[in-house]
DNA sequence: TACGTTCTGGATAGAACGTTCTAGTCAGAT
DNA sequence: ATCTGACTAGAACGTTCTATCCAGAACGTA
């Protein structure tokens, strides 16, 4: 049995800690396993004994740690603020901020291994499908404590999900955030404009 | 000189059509040029001839060829029919289908170095930008062509383009394309709904 | 103190990497 | 007949890669 059972300061956080910032500006392929015992201090017996599946089990944990860091991330926000749409709003201009600060260097750290990694593990592909999913949750219960209708809270997160990820790949290529700002006002509007804007004629 | 000024199906065809596959299924970092050299039976030192920059100059060719070849295929979609929103359904429904065809192996070949190598190179990224913005431009000619303002005509086709990056990173994820049709859908009511949906308030 | 487990350090293996290099082929111009 | 220069082949280069191994430090427990 392990020392305790509450939060370790140890190898494995800060391996998880690294491999998630690698993998946001260079991806699961580029990341290099001798850079990241080399930035953390630890040996490689000390990395294969915490993730026996090696670079691969890592990522997957890197991804599914960052993933719920962020689900909760956005249930903070949603607490703190009145409106689904302030939150949205706030979101995607934390996201503007983060890449222009970053340089554009630093991407999603689900969505580039679940673009350029997916394909290739299936472990590091259901992380990055359990973490979009966790988020799309936590936008889903905001847009349901408004009333919104379950259905179409789920498929609004979805398109907010799904917008966010775009964004990013988007702005980064363009170096250039207005698109963020485009994309966000956009989804204000239709949260704003209220859960049966797309729905069936009934007249 | 080269032997004819029309096209080659010569080594340099051969190197960018594999990379531009390689892209979509393993990305830039991970993609091997051993793989690629033996899979077109091209010798290094003629790839090397073709490509003095390598590796990083071919993926450039292969992202520039393949934006421009996705440009003309959106383009020729909206020539063919008579609706925007009709041309935008069918090229996120011919999305879906390709995912499905490969298994979701396969992801956009602007998208992922987009996502995965522009933050490593600089010409990769230029290439990529030039992509998204013909794809934009394609779209954004088949909106004023409906009547559009140049504004709104332009945001909206980044809204297209951005929904289309962000579906397939979502749809490989979950290796389900039923968020593409969703997405899909929701882009075609707005079109629908026309120019001016989400403009200022005016009494 | 002694023991068993857990964890660590660092050398090492063995393969794969992108690139370079030299020798060569082959049309067409002279 | 000879020269020229674009193009090709493929071995070899040095580096970097992930993974393995094992001796021993650290630690909780008896």
């Amino acid at each position: 049995m392990p020392k305790t059972p509450t939060a370790q300061p140890t190898t494995r956080t800060r391996l998880v800690t690294a491999m998630s910032r690698s993998l946001q500006v260079r991806g699961f392929g580029a990341t290099s396993m001798k850079d990241l015992l080399d930035s953390t201090g630890v040996s490689s017996g000390s990395m294969y004994h915490a993730f026996p599946g090696g670079k691969e089990e890592l990522a997957a944990a890197a991804v599914r740690e960052v993933g719920l860091d962020a689900a909760a991330r956005i249930r903070r926000v949603f607490a703190a603020r009145l409106t689904a749409a302030d939150g949205v709003a706030t979101i995607f201009a934390a996201l503007a901020r983060d890449l222009e600060a970053g340089g554009f260097r630093f991407g999603c750290p689900v969505g580039v291994p679940a673009t350029e990694a997916s394909a290739a593990s299936e472990g590091i592909q259901i992380a990055c499908d359990e973490a979009f999913d966790a988020w799309i949750a936590a936008y889903g219960d905001a847009l349901r404590a408004e009333g919104w209708d379950d259905d179409e809270a789920v498929t609004m997160a979805l398109s907010i999900v799904t917008a966010y990820e775009g964004a990013v790949t988007i702005a980064r290529a363009r170096r250039d955030t207005s698109a963020i700002f485009t994309i966000s006002h956009d989804l204000v509007t239709r949260i704003e404009a209220g859960g049966r804007p797309t729905t069936t004629e009934d007249p």
